[in-house]
This record gives C-alpha cells, sequence and structure tokens, in this order.
DNA sequence: TTGTATGCGTTATCAC
DNA sequence: GTGATAACGCATACAA
C-alpha cells in the first residue's frame, strides 16, 4: 500500500507539489519543458493520484451515486447500463448500492450515500416490487427518481405506461380488430393500471363501448395470461383482439390460443408490454411496446448534471413513451 | 454538503473532536456520560462522518471495486447482486463499473480502480462478448476475476461448463435415451467447447460411441437450435434425445420438434444450458443447468475477502458446478 | 512560470 | 477518561 505521492513526483522531477498538481489541472499555465518532465516521472514511478484526499479538498466528487432495489430486474440492470454510459460521456462515475443491502430502508441507504461526497444521486426502484417509497428523509444534494416519485421536491422519471395501452388498442383496432379484451396486471401496481387506463381511453376516444366481460384480472405472471385467454374467449367467442398488460401474460395468452385451435393473428390478435427478450422468438412472435429503458436512464443523469452543474431546481415528473414493436401477432 | 463536521460536534457537546471519534469507533473506553451526550449531539445534529476524510486516514476503505463488462446480461447482474449480498455481510461496499466506460480496456478500468483506496477488486467479464483480457497492468491489491482468468497470478471463479455437459448428457442417458445428439455453440466460445467436451466424455464414459453426423455447429442463437434440430433429424430419424448447448438453442428446438409434428419429449428429449427465465415458461418446458451465478458470486467475495483479511495469496481457478433442472422436456 | 503555506475532516499518538 | 496535535495526500491562495 505504499503508495506514491504526488510529493514523490515533485522531488523526482525537482519541481514543487503545486507544479505537479498544476500539471494534472491544467488550471494555470506550465512550461512545455517541465510539463514534459514531470509527465515522465509520473509515468515512470507509476503515480496514480489518490481519489480520497482529492475529493476531500474539492469537494466535488465527479460520481454520482446510484441506489437500486432489484437490479436482477432486467429493466433495471438496463437502465443502469445506460446511466452509466450518459454519466461517462459527462466525466462522472457511478457509486452503486442495491437497496438490499440496506434492507430495502430508503433513508439508511441515503445516508449512507451522502457520506460519500456525491455530487448527486439516482433513486432506481424496481417495477416488480411494490416497495413503498418511504421517507427519504433529509437530502440536500441533487436527487432524481426512476419508476417513483421520491417526494413533491425532486423530479422523476417515469415510463409513459397509459400511453403504452394507449397505443396498444389503437394499433389492435388499426390491424382491424373490433371485439377487442383486455388482461390486466395486478390491481396494486401503478404500471398496471396506468396500461389498463391507457387502453381503456383509446377504445372510448374511438367511440366503442367496452363490456366488462371483456375484461380479466391476471397478476402479470404467465399462468395468468393462458387463463384469461380461455376465460375471455370462452365468455366472447367472437373476440378478435387481446392487450395483455406484459409480456409474460401475452406468451402465455399466445401459448394457449395455441391449444385451442384459435390462430393467431388470423382470428386473434395479440400484444403484450415490455419487449422481453423472448417475445420476438415466441412460437408465434408477438407484438409488444418496447419499455423506453435506455431513454429513462439517459433523461435520469440529464435532469442531474443539470441540476449539479446549471444548479437549477428541476422538479415534476417527466414521462417516457414507449416504442411500439409490431410482430406476426398482430399482423393483417 | 455534509455541512457538520466532527468538530461542530465536539463544541457541541463540550468535548475534544478525539471524543467524538472515539465513541463513534468505540476503539477507546469512554463514561457513559459523555457517550450518551455525544450520540445525542450526533443525531440532533444530524452528523455523518465524512468517508473520503476517512478513507484518506485510515488506508482501509472498506469498499471493493467491481469491474464488469456488460451487465446487461443477466448472468452479471445477477452475479453482481450476489456479490454484494456477501460483501454487505461484511461490511463491505461496492464500487462498481462497467468495462464500457473504458472501452473494455481493463488495464485503464482498473488504474482508474487503484486511484480509490479500495481494498480489493473483482472483475467480472461477461460470457457472451469475446472480449480479450488484456494485459491487467500492475495490480497491488487482491485481486478476484470471473469467468476469465485474467493472470496466472490471480485466483479465478468459473462455472464449471465440462461438468454440466456431463451430466446433461447423464440425464438424458438415464431418461432412456439411446441415440443423443449435440447442437454445439460458437467453437470460439470457451464455455460453449467446455459444454460440448463434457457431453461428449459422458457419452464415451458409458462406453456409447457418437458418430459425427449427430453434432450440429450452432451459434447460441435461437434460429440455430432450430435449424440444428431439423438437420440432425433429417440425417437420424431415429435420435431420441438433444442437448442444445444454450437455452436460446434449446428452446429453437424444442419449437422446430412442434413444427415438424415430433413429440417431445416422448419421441424425442431435449436439454438445454443456462435455465434463463423463459425456459419454464415455453410451450414444452424444456430441462437445462442453472448455472450458478450465485455461488460464483459468493466464492469470488469470499476469497477476495481471504485475501484482504487473512493477507493470503490465494491463486487458481476454482470451477462452480450448475445445478440440474428436469423438466417436461425430458421426463419419462 | 514556479514555489510556499494552509486546510479539507478524520484518526492516532502523544500527553495529562 | 479526556484533550491537544500531527499526519493522511492533495488543491489553491498567496508570494516570488
Amino acid at each position: 500500500m505504499g503508495r506514491i505521492r504526488m510529493t514523490d513526483v515533485a522531488r523526482a522531477a525537482g519541481v514543487s507539489p503545486a507544479t505537479v498538481s498544476y500539471v494534472l489541472s491544467g488550471k494555470r499555465p506550465i512550461s512545455e519543458a517541465t510539463r514534459k518532465r514531470v509527465r515522465r516521472i509520473i509515468d515512470e514511478l507509476g503515480y496514480r493520484p489518490n481519489h480520497d484526499a482529492r475529493a476531500l479538498k474539492s469537494t466535488r466528487s465527479k460520481t454520482i451515486g446510484v441506489l437500486a432495489s432489484d437490479f436482477t430486474e432486467i429493466s433495471v440492470s438496463e437502465i443502469i447500463l445506460s446511466i452509466e454510459q450518459i454519466a461517462c460521456q459527462n466525466e462522472y462515475h457511478i457509486f452503486f448500492v442495491s437497496g438490499m443491502e440496506f434492507d430495502y430502508d430508503v433513508k439508511e441507504a441515503l445516508a449512507f450515500l451522502m457520506r460519500r461526497r456525491l455530487d448527486g444521486v439516482i433513486i432506481l426502484f424496481g417495477v416488480t416490487s411494490d416497495q413503498p417509497v418511504g421517507t427519504i428523509g433529509e437530502i440536500d444534494i441533487p436527487l432524481v427518481s426512476i419508476n417513483r416519485p421520491a417526494s413533491e421536491a425532486h423530479p422523476c422519471i417515469l415510463p409513459d405506461n397509459y400511453n403504452g395501452g394507449y397505443r396498444a388498442a389503437e394499433h389492435l383496432l388499426s390491424a382491424g380488430c373490433t371485439r377487442v379484451g383486455l388482461v390486466t396486471g395486478p390491481k396494486e401496481r401503478f404500471s398496471s393500471r396506468e396500461r389498463a387506463r391507457g387502453f381503456l381511453a383509446c377504445l372510448k376516444d374511438s367511440g366503442r363501448r367496452f363490456p366488462r366481460k371483456l375484461q380479466y384480472a391476471g397478476d402479470f405472471e404467465y399462468d395468468s395470461g393462458a387463463a384469461g385467454l380461455e376465460r375471455l374467449l370462452e365468455v366472447n367467442p367472437d373476440m378478435d383482439g387481446l392487450f395483455c398488460a406484459n409480456d409474460m401474460m401475452a406468451a402465455g395468452a399466445v401459448t394457449a390460443a395455441g391449444r385451442l385451435g384459435v390462430v393467431v393473428p388470423e382470428r386473434l390478435k395479440i400484444i403484450g408490454f415490455d419487449n422481453r427478450d423472448f417475445s420476438g422468438l415466441w412460437p408465434t412472435p408477438f407484438s409488444t411496446l418496447d419499455a423506453p429503458f435506455e431513454e429513462m436512464g439517459r433523461a435520469s443523469v440529464n435532469t442531474l448534471l443539470s441540476m449539479i452543474d446549471g444548479n437549477t431546481r428541476e422538479t415534476g415528473i417527466t414521462y417516457i413513451k414507449a416504442t411500439l414493436v409490431p410482430r406476426r401477432s398482430t399482423s393483417h
């Protein structure tokens, strides 16, 4: 651990520590000769500036903290990836903590993050766990949350599930469906409710009525998709379009349709939500909405950086739209 | 920012900074009275120790760096999760960097990590990208790599693909198959080669010959699984068992079998590798080997910690075995 | 263009 | 039991 310090470099180069510091930061003019010499010594000695000392001195660590609940969720890890990408382009680094580490006590986790001189924090809530936000405590550094509002005072990035649901309906209608059904996710989930709400709104806007018997209450799991399809078809034999509020259920529905001999898409068109990796590979590849993970990550970093650098006081919710991915399950 | 310092607490409590420090660390006896008072003031003022100053002083940051190539890969994020879990239990934290941040220049990334006073580093290579290791440069802190040996001098955790392939064959044979086929992954991939090697070794050990025409060269993608199945069945109409070197190909194979009217598992048993989330949901759920991500994470942290704390000089490769997950595709 | 001196917030080594 | 005080490695105001 006996590391080489700036003093060592200075001595070896026959200059003062300050000079070495300035060579590194470029914050004041240095003669070409000394710069070259110092640089050479730095390489020779393998000197690495000590980050802790720097941070201690400058109060700007150039790193942002990311607190993620469960990043086993594919969505979460994709968002993190995008966060890192953008952060990196702006010469920021990521200090990462999973909520698990703090038993999902957000306040505690943030307190921990505050000890590091982080320039800002992004809280990334999971979508599958409806973990409560809880109080976030007193936070005096820039903070942005994703997937769930952290507090009134902090900006939040959300996927536009409402719009996605709306577009799903639009897509089915424009594909010629006249009697469309809906398999919802769990009522407790915000995303689930929003998707359904958007879907129904579109039907209403296009002047259709939607009988209750065309709706089935699923739970986002595969089996409920299959069960939903069977039940809906039983009650509405002429149903010709179906929106499942996520891809897991859509997969179940497509498979169940096959079992019943209901040909997709000829007799029934099906669309899901999430664009999971298996959706395009399914025996009948099915249409879906691609959740805007990458853009959500980008948006979060951008607003965070503008809070840090621009010193602005951003706030409010930003919705990011999903992308429609049409596949065989809804083709004419 | 981290406004309140130890000095402030000390002044408010009418004691010296040193006392506050010792209250916090418990490294020397403090009278019950002062301890209580100091603690109260700390809470009242909301004091948080400054991590940078601590690290600067003590040379032990209690955090380990994790350098991951592409953690969009589900395997990678699962390993990270497990790493964090174990690290956390030992009161270590994670400083996380993705290789992308450094254009996958491992040396550069490590140099960056070295600037933080990290107590150790885990390099987590992706499985899908066959990114070269490159030189890792001079590393004077404990280092463990996962998925690929970083250098002779550093310990490495690998999944036991050979054993997995072996067990896949065993499983097919014990399920009664007599003419088993193999769809390999790309030759360039170490994991792919190992899986095939283990598979063939088992056949050999059990005294069977394996004609070349029962092997098809896939590429780990869905389509090659389907193509492989069709081709193999064409040449060997009596093939009754098939090992696909990953689940993606197994999915393709299962679907293709359905298309051809070859009933799985009655006429043909199929097994994959990876235990992807869709494997158990596939119209015909298929057997597979569950890659030992969690255990790999645990192993990496454990050996790293024993290097850090025990100051031991671990080395060599540790193979972690996969778990067999039997499903309908191979049932009797 | 370069050097000197001071302090960032802790911990640890002395003293008392 | 407790209090001064010197580092830790660096950045920068102030000198030269």
